[in-house]
DNA sequence: TCCTAGGATGAAACCGCTTACAGGGGACGA
DNA sequence: TCGTCCCCTGTAAGCGGTTTCATCCTAGGA
């Protein structure tokens, strides 16, 4: 089946293509009877017109590029799927990147965007905290950019106030009667984001507030993975004097963590308490006590944000909060309970 | 900035425009210094093609569209990731869909390809099976499409051996000694997807070889989700002679399924063994014995497949298949054994 | 009845690159 | 030294839309 171009329905509908295009796209100066009569040649040629040409043409590619440091992590998924959602419905293709390496970081940074070839209109970055250079060369780009998850200066940002999310979840801790606290944190990741370091504060602050010690030796790292928070806690049980709990940046982690608790003979939350972060589909499984973020919504949000900027919205630079909930399961309890 | 054409580069380089794009594509007939020229200029000016320019006038998009049913599932994820890591390398970039309803399903299956809109070269669909109007409709257009997780007819598909994975899942229960085994299923998935009815014939002739009958009632669906499985559970712990071993399709609901036997005061495996389907991450730190198959590899066989289609590999249609591994860990032992 | 303003339309330039096709020049054989 | 062939290069015609600008037509005002 040869394609059907515009002109073709041109010379169908007895119009020119300068008139079949106007019609097609809404503009005015169409009288409603020839955009009717367009309309009508169109559907039943089954036009659609090629996306190249009119990117080519119109300067605009209505894609959208997806930058995420790596999609097998649920809460990722969940704001790609959340963003993926929002542009389909608008109308808009969706241009995945993984950030895997600073090769692809500085492309993505650098090149992904409209300014300098001409793949996406814009850019959405997950989880991804731009250094100052990077930042310039975004702002060079005459695009918009929207980060999920790292309040960035200057440019549009959907996030979680993190450091209250992890301030409430160590109070709960504290409120258990907790004394001695572990924390399992996610650097020092290849990329540095902003949360993980947020709630690391949020953390320490806590902590602080309620004039409760904190051992720098009762902070592991564990790179977000089910893997790391497994040996972060292997190595805090392993510590001369081990934390009656800890609090985990994520519910990947905090599972590893569960996991090395029981091989070492310890109950959770019998002799260990331990909070996560996330509240992933299966946290419920685990009865893991854990701070819930809606990473779907941050995916939305930042998309409609997107589009919103795309079409002419020139309020000052946008920051927004989702909010956070603690969700208490069978993780957590006193300490010494059995 | 203004924008670095092609022509910029040709004029500062002392020569055609057509040169300048033979050059830098490394198309023959052009001499080594001019060449080298071309290149250093192009450099120098920091000159990228614009893709809809190329794409227009080529007719190619370098883009592969990938349709996937969820992203959120770890499975998807790591498909995904495969397919981005190999396509990214190839210079192609990838065009995500995700296939919620029956709308974009069709949109997915019809518009997506280079035929009808040409938005990509090609599409990659991840578990799901077309109807037969659909296939004709792939076929219709002139892309090539490769399917993963399904093996469909006619279409470049790689996939694994679904019925022998879920035999030897069944085998490895039989021998421990269990009679009555459940089956906590995928379907009715919105989308059939070929791998439950495969792994439940996987099921279930290896039960018949072993001459154990199968208790109809002893199945039940989990839509794949971990609160899925947890329901399935409850159903079968409620049946008046629940089995003492269940094979769950995916591990997620073998989680699910974990909790509800905890909940029901049932040790795992003591009271009850579970067989899941993936492992995933964080498998291990459930105990949970699975079956492994490689999701990344998968997806990366495909996206290769795909590139060679492009680059006019002729060959008949091809199955391409990645094997799996059962993995035992602790969720497994012999029936009645506490 | 004549003039004018403004909406509807068409012609054509253009977006930036690819690619036939034609031409030009150098190397090599006679 | 001359002719031939081949390699290299340039010219120009698209690719399929968008958009400017000129033109046409018509309704409303004088």
């Amino acid at each position: 089946m040869a394609r059907v171009t515009i002109e073709k329905v041109a010379e169908r509908a007895g119009v020119s293509v300068a008139t079949v295009s106007r019609a097609l796209r809404g503009l005015p100066n169409v009288s409603p009877k020839t955009r009717e009569k367009v309309q009508s040649v169109a559907a039943m040629l089954n036009y659609r017109p090629d996306p190249n040409a009119s990117r080519l043409a119109a300067g605009r590619t209505r894609t959208i590029a997806v930058g995420v440091v790596a999609i097998p992590i649920w809460y990722t998924g969940q704001v790609v799927a959340g963003i993926e959602a929002v542009l389909t419905s608008l109308g808009y293709d969706l241009s995945l990147l993984l950030i895997a390496d600073d090769l692809v970081r500085s492309r993505a940074l650098g090149d992904v965007g409209g300014g300098v070839s001409k793949r996406a209109d814009g850019a959405i970055i997950v989880d991804l905290v731009p250094t100052e250079t990077e930042r310039d060369l975004l702002e060079e780009q005459r695009v918009p950019w929207v980060m999920v998850g790292a309040d960035c200066p200057n440019i549009d940002s959907v996030v979680i106030d993190n450091v209250a999310a992890a301030s409430t979840a160590t109070r709960h801790l504290l409120e258990l009667g907790h004394t001695s606290i572990g924390l399992i944190s996610g650097g020092p990741a290849t990329f540095p984001a902003a949360s993980p370091t947020q709630r690391r504060t949020g953390f320490l602050r806590t902590l602080g507030e309620a004039g409760v010690r904190f051992d720098p030796s009762h902070e592991r790292v564990g790179d977000f993975s089910a893997l790391g928070g497994y040996e972060a806690m292997q190595a805090l049980l392993a510590h001369p004097r081990p934390p009656s709990a800890v609090f985990a940046m994520s519910d990947e982690m905090a599972m590893g963590a569960m996991r090395a608790c029981r091989e070492a003979g310890l109950a959770v939350p019998g002799d260990m308490s331990v909070v996560g972060f996330d509240d992933v589909d299966w946290a419920f499984a685990m009865g893991l006590t854990t701070v819930r973020q809606d990473a779907t919504e941050l995916g939305a949000i930042a998309a409609r944000l997107m589009v919103e900027r795309l079409e002419g919205d020139q309020r000052e630079r946008q920051l927004r909060t989702v909010p956070t909930e603690l969700v208490v399961r069978d993780s957590t309890d006193s300490p010494g309970r059995e």
